[in-house]
DNA sequence: GCATATTTTTAGGTTTGTCTAAAATTTAAA
DNA sequence: TTTAAATTTTAGACAAACCTAAAAATATGC
């Protein structure tokens, strides 16, 4: 199967969205693409006709197993990418996504393995997302909103949701990123902002930022 | 400047048929594109409203100053990734052309500028044409066609033209490749063929091989 | 349960890059 | 130098991916 940008575009988005809210709407769809609800309809028609998703006029849509199949191969491409950009060419993470977004599309399944096995089959990409494997196989993640870690207990930044240049510039600037140990040492009913401990430092975070961050919680650990 | 893919691909064919004949006709570049006269006619008053290059209709089409700085920037960006894909992929050398015809349009400058580092500056692609630096500045080749190396002085393979695979599939066998060091033992008139020695072997090869390959003529060497 | 609001789809139009067929222009040949 | 051949351009169409505005269907409020 080969797919154009923007149908790749279109397949990766309703991948993403059915993971964060289950349904996918026309417009919720939309706006993520920066798009239109009518030119929506119309990729909708195009790629139901080729089989990558169940659509019913009006009552939205879900990807077949094959559009899930798809969207699995074009997201290896993209985490593997961001990492490469990170990891040997030393961009900072809220510079790969974007480009990353372009390299995505490059469809060689030989290039993509040969990237792979070069950068070592790394697991996740530099915010955390687990890469797909050469099947298109993803590992399932064991991880905790930072909201549900209970006080005192000390976990391990594993993943971040939003991946707004906006939020990573501020989570680079209170030097959290993936692999950071940290404990909740404090909640403020008032804001329902969270002072946390990380290594010596106390620092304090939205509740808006706290939501977006995601933790390993190792019930061994102090 | 920001191009879409099918013009930087009409610019790039520009740039290298004036390379290799000084003139572009409407025709030719049709073929090399495998697209149809009236494809280009149309994109040659697109590009020229752009000023990237000069067109007068029925006379032919040379390239801006603006357009040749932006055939070299492409040029580089085909032929880093080439030299990422072989060096570091270890991908062989027919098949980092068509790998690399993609990636090329990836135009985030960083990211090239970052990758020639890191792939340490190299100076020529693994097809032996030189990479233009980050200022599309590209070093002048000395080399020589292989018919014109003299008899019984060696040559270092610096350049391949045609780049076909078939050509390359070729090479190979005859394990001839960029810095293979080589002799021209004899020339025989009745079909041009040549007999050239490389380390102990000697072999055989057509007139129309040896047009593509270029040599550096060491003077003082053996 | 009906009227209104929201969401989604349809209808019709635009741009980019392509095509075929016909017309215009230049080149070559007799 | 005049005519035939080849090349190039124009004219008109098409597909992909987008748009706006209007119509259709679904959801919501009273």
């Amino acid at each position: 199967m080969n797919f154009t940008v923007s149908e790749e575009n279109y397949i990766k988005a309703i991948y993403h969205l059915q993971e964060e809210s289950g349904t996918v709407s026309t417009n919720a769809l939309a706006e993520k693409l920066s798009t239109k609800a009518a030119s929506v309809t119309d990729m909708m028609k195009k790629l139901s006709a080729k089989k990558l998703l169940h659509y019913k006029p009006y009552y939205g849509f879900t990807l077949s197993a094959e559009g899930r199949k798809a969207a699995l191969f074009i997201i290896r491409r993209h985490r593997l990418w961001e990492f490469f950009l990170s990891q040997k060419l030393g961009f900072e993470w809220e510079e790969v996504h974007s480009i990353a977004e372009e390299l995505e599309h490059v469809s060689s399944k030989k290039l993509i393995d040969r990237l792979d096995e070069y950068l070592g089959f790394p697991p996740f990409d530099p915010h955390g997302d687990p890469i797909p494997d050469h099947k298109g196989k993803i590992v399932a993640r064991n991880n905790l909103p930072l909201l549900l870690l209970p006080k005192n207990k000390s976990g391990v930044v594993c993943h971040v949701t939003n991946q707004s240049a906006e939020m990573l510039e501020l989570l680079k600037h209170k030097e959290i990123g993936i692999g950071t140990r940290l404990e909740v040492k404090k909640l403020f009913p008032f804001d329902h902002s969270l002072e946390i401990k990380i290594k010596k430092q106390t620092l304090t975070i939205s509740e808006q930022l706290a939501k977006n961050i995601f933790v390993t919680y190792d019930e061994t650990s102090k």
